[in-house]
DNA sequence: CACTTAATCTTAGCAGTGTCAAGATTTAGG
DNA sequence: CCTAAATCTTGACACTGCTAAGATTAAGTG
């Protein structure tokens, strides 16, 4: 009941939740910070306590959604741990998180908002979790095939540019869906990963 | 030697072709009517008399690059018509297109600006250019092979999703490219559509 | 040609935005 | 208890998209 207090309590926190819900129905294009700031009951310059910029705020509502994909990943992963079809699974789930919230796809990778580094190249370094999760998962299912690193490393790229691009497209605003979208994004993945698994001695 | 007339002239096209000079360098996000005004040496309302809303400006300069983008396609596919390199050909050059021009990736396909409808089920309305050679193409080039319908249309969508993946990928700031980036992808994409075309058989 | 109409452009202004400065209110620590 | 830091409000500035009113020019009609 600390409804009319000066001090809000944790606005930091009700911000965030807050503008992340608004960019989950409506998007980023229409959100600002003043808008936020009422939603939350305070004044316009409050946010300013807690962010030095309105980029700041983004990159930390990034985050938090960067975080919830993560673990959504990390969730199918464990789930399907010493299963052949854990790469295919794993794909799936990538699409599908964006399936279900479309504007998150561009409120992470829109080219202003991606501050999170992506390396592709050393594999050591995962500084965008999602990314590393896929790289491990492939990496590891990948090596029992007896293949070269290079080869292996663009086999691992081929795979997150799919799902990437299928995440891409059912985040499209005016896309004709199919009645059964979700069964046909595991057919389309599975066509495409299979062949990792199956055909080690191609070089 | 029009300089000082009242009348610009052709407006109309100065300020797309200034607005996508703009977001060519600079993206999208710090575009302002004003601005694109200001640089075509006109006042600020001037741009009304030709688009009704800022909106409707996005639009046909989203037009133009997309036009540019399907024609760039269209020169791939008329160079390697008839060759059975055409698809990954196809691919490398939807890939590049955007790796060229990072910027206009977002600008194309972020979801606020997305007019252009995109029709994946129905293979006879081509409302989406680019994407409309892409369905030509392969469908001419999966047809030879005796494949069920449906399973022709996956992999077209496959197809896509790799490729549109690849160009967000590319388009991504932050990234660690490669020294060789472009061979890096043409590999990538033929090691993906490669089995499209020689294991007819199995389905 | 003269005259009317339509198109184009300017100026001025409104509401909404991010951001900052000054000050009020509350909390925290010595 | 009292000072310092944190938090919040009010008020302002510059910029944005957009509109209304009117000025200037072009196009077309008799």
């Amino acid at each position: 009941m600390k409804e009319k207090s000066y001090h809000h309590g944790d606005l930091r926190r009700a911000l965030i939740e807050t503008g992340i819900e608004f960019i989950k129905q409506e998007g980023e294009e229409t959100l600002s910070l003043r808008k936020i700031a009422e939603m939350c009951g305070v004044s316009n310059a409050a946010p300013y306590a807690h962010f030095k910029t309105k980029d700041e705020f983004i990159v930390a509502m990034q985050r938090y959604v960067m975080d919830l994909f993560a673990a959504t990943l990390e969730k199918t992963a464990m789930e399907y741990k010493n299963s052949p079809s854990i790469l295919p699974m794993l794909g799936k789930t990538y699409v599908m998180f964006f399936y279900q919230n479309p504007f998150y796809y561009d409120f992470l990778f829109s080219r202003k908002n991606i501050r999170i580094k992506l390396s592709l190249g050393n594999t050591d370094t995962y500084e965008n979790p999602p990314l590393a999760i896929l790289q491990k998962t492939a990496a590891s299912v990948f090596g029992k095939a007896k293949l070269p690193e290079k080869v292996i490393r663009d086999k691992i790229i081929a795979m997150w540019a799919l799902v990437h691009g299928l995440a891409a497209i059912v985040a499209m605003p005016n896309i004709e869906y199919d009645d059964n979208w979700e069964t046909r994004i595991e057919e389309i993945i599975k066509s495409i990963s299979i062949p990792y698994q199956t055909q080690e001695a191609k070089e």
